[in-house]
DNA sequence: CGCCGATTTGACTCAGATCAAGGTTTGTGG
DNA sequence: CCACAAACCTTGATCTGAGTCAAATCGGCG
């Protein structure tokens, strides 16, 4: 967004244990040998333009990515061709899993904004793997991260209401934003509202009409796709009671 | 189902060398040594029981699971006690990857009807796939493939109705019928009805109903839980045409 | 400025939920 | 073996959250 300085990020190069991302990448169970011997795994760093296409439904899996700068969403197709995003993808964040199955990436990969990306190649992280017990460590909590975000995902799409499912996104996003060191009530989201729609699983009037109800109740500010968090716990309090200030007997959240 | 002979397959030798379901669990990238090797690491085969949890959410993540015979299905929970039915496992199905991200189930594995189960303690599999490239190969299949189930499931709750929901659990369960050198056209569910409507996101009532729209559109026979196929295709047309006889262009499924 | 895609807002509609009631199957204890 | 209860399933009537359709407005950008 605005000017910037012309720099061809494709020559830099990529050090693991330089990055300020990687303990979001990598959190637990490297040491930083370990994160090291990554440097020499981490093959490319391409920048990609917003509606491009990091991969496509059909192409070899040959890599996980993960995302430097930006916001990836990837997306899958049913044979009549609708879509249904399973993911936005933020900084720190790894995509590319749903190659593993049979080498062939099941999802398309899109950005939202002009992004860049770490590529680990699969064949490589096994090497690595095979001696580095951290990074397999590592690789299994990835996989859990995936499986367990989706979990979330599905019971978002199959049990909660329009209303409740607006508020999960926005505590998402502002989670992932405190994670990030960044304002956790105060941020742009990097998606189009339709985009927003089909990930919820509503119509875009939907998202509209939500936005501005919540603003009416003084819950959020809206400005585009600038949103300021005004009453957390009310958000909170529409997902689920338990998870606010604090745990009720028999929750986990 | 009716007079079983009394086994105590506790004792009995649990050999993936010697097992029927072994193209199932482990189908690609081991040759028979590999999965011979595999006979050390799997610890237990212990039958479950209708009802019974093979794991609940909170429990720490000491193993996967293979499932020898009968069902067992997956369960997310909200804070506020709503559930989604994330899978149903059947005989040669792995579950159990939930709990990868951080050493915790996420999910609660319960029986639908009495099962057993093989179990793969992580660490001895992980020790074992140091070893063996074609087991860490068939691991990140088995992860892939949970993956992309996930995602076909997100597409259903997502942007299927209820009746292309229905056509398309039968037409999985069809599948994985077929799979097995079972019938692909008539089979026995193994849940209840207020399972299918939690898993595909809808009331019982929908699920009732559409079973008896389909059957008057001599689509299939349905009798209680014994389900017949009588019209495959029509199935087919209904989630998709492309994927009915012949694949049309543009199409992969 | 004028066009185009993104977003919002209002009016109307409907797929599927909810509510209500009855039928059927399974399990249990006597 | 039967009686009874609980769980499961079906069917009908009604209601409603969210989708669809239509139109206005906004924001960029060439």
């Amino acid at each position: 967004m605005g000017t910037l300085k012309r720099i061809d990020v494709n020559h830099l190069k990529v050090r693991c244990s330089e990055c300020n991302l990687r303990e979001l990448c990598f959190p637990h169970g490297m040491n930083v040998e370990d994160i090291s011997s990554m440097d020499a795994v981490v093959k490319q760093f391409k920048p990609i333009h917003k509606n491009d296409y990091l991969y496509r439904r059909g192409d070899a899996a040959v890599a996980i990515y993960a995302v430097r700068t930006g916001c990836i969403k990837t997306m899958t197709e049913s044979t009549n061709g609708d879509e249904q995003i399973v993911g936005f993808h933020m900084a720190g964040e790894l995509l590319g899993l749903d190659g593993f199955a049979d080498g062939i990436h099941a999802c398309n990969a899109v950005a939202l904004e002009t992004s860049s990306v770490c590529k680990l190649p699969i064949d490589q992280l096994e090497a690595l793997s095979q001696k580095l017990p951290g990074l397999q460590n590592q690789m299994r909590r990835i996989v859990g991260k995936e499986v367990s975000n989706d979990h979330k995902l599905l019971l978002l799409l199959g049990k909660m209401t329009s209303e409740e499912r607006l508020a999960s996104f926005l505590l998402s996003v502002s989670s992932r934003m405190l994670e990030r060191n960044w304002k956790e009530d105060e941020f742009n989201l990097s998606m189009a509202r339709q985009d927003i729609a089909n990930y919820l699983g509503v119509a875009v009037e939907t998202v509209s009409r939500l936005f501005a109800t919540f603003q009416k109740q003084g819950i959020i500010n809206v400005d585009r796709r600038h949103i300021t968090i005004l009453q957390m716990e009310a958000l909170k309090a529409m997902v689920g009671d338990c998870v606010s200030t604090n745990k009720k007997p028999g929750c986990v959240g």
